[in-house]
DNA sequence: CTATATCTTACTAAAATAGTAGGAAATAGA
DNA sequence: TCTATTTCCTACTATTTTAGTAAGATATAG
């Protein structure tokens, strides 16, 4: 996983329809885009992504647009940003062949742990919660 | 702060002068770039960041080379990844200027408790206990 | 039929990343 | 004093990633 604009632009986009949708059945990329500053076509790929990942349905035509695939309180930002930026990984070390000369290197473990970690904070924050502002925001606790 | 490994880089030979100082009074770049197999010369670049940041000291001719600027235990895996990836954000929604049109971004809160949860992380980790794996890798606790 | 939307592919500019290369400066030991 | 070894310093470069542009095909509501 990478943290990157693409997944910051999966994510803004998808709380953009949960808070958006009102009356209307679906959301188009052209408003998502005009409403936080991103462009429609770089937005229109990412969309194609979300939307294999089946977090979003689409419908074509007049009126078309995205909503979401379930609840807000069902969808994970980890997800989210998963389903756009393609590589789970944001280290070199990888499992056996490694970044240094045999197998591992010597923090291994550190940075598999802080991956974990993050990949933890962020599977545990539905959308609902970033709307609502409910979720934990600070993960070492006592602090 | 990034995450990349230039950070990676840092750490694995903070690490590796802290557990092969031994009877020498320096370890070598070289040494250290072989055994971790790095390139010598982009170790170099990095360590003049780290010395800048008076997280090694060094000394020039034969037998010289960096030992660090104190005891392990004092020196936090923050510090050094800070070091050398001199940016300190991974995000782009800056104070007022942000990534949407009005501000900040529906999730600029999301982003930065993040980043300030990983730094806070990383900041509590001590060279020598990634040394000894006494660190707590389970930022989220129970779980 | 037309306007509006998603869908799809190909290309591209800019920045970041990860180096190479070459040499200057200092110094320990012979 | 000479030599080998090391840090120190600067400039260049190749590769990859990021963030976008562009152009058009496809579907569909009205």
């Amino acid at each position: 996983m990478k943290l990157s604009t693409k997944g910051r632009y999966a994510v803004m986009a998808m709380i953009d329809i949960a808070t958006n949708l009102e009356d209307k059945e679906n959301v188009s990329i052209q408003a998502i885009a005009e409403r936080n500053n991103i462009s429609t076509s770089y937005l229109e790929q990412l969309f194609i992504k979300l939307k294999k990942n089946n977090l979003v349905s689409s419908s074509k035509g007049p009126n078309g647009g995205y909503k979401l695939a379930r609840a807000p309180k069902d969808i994970f930002i980890f997800d989210v940003i998963q389903a756009v930026d393609e590589k789970i990984e944001f280290l070199r070390c990888k499992n056996g062949s490694g970044c240094a000369k045999n197998g591992f290197c010597n923090s291994h473990d550190l940075w598999s742990s802080l991956m974990a970690n993050i990949c933890n904070y962020l599977s545990s924050i539905s959308l609902e919660e970033v709307i609502n502002n409910t979720y934990n925001n600070n993960i070492l606790g006592a602090k």
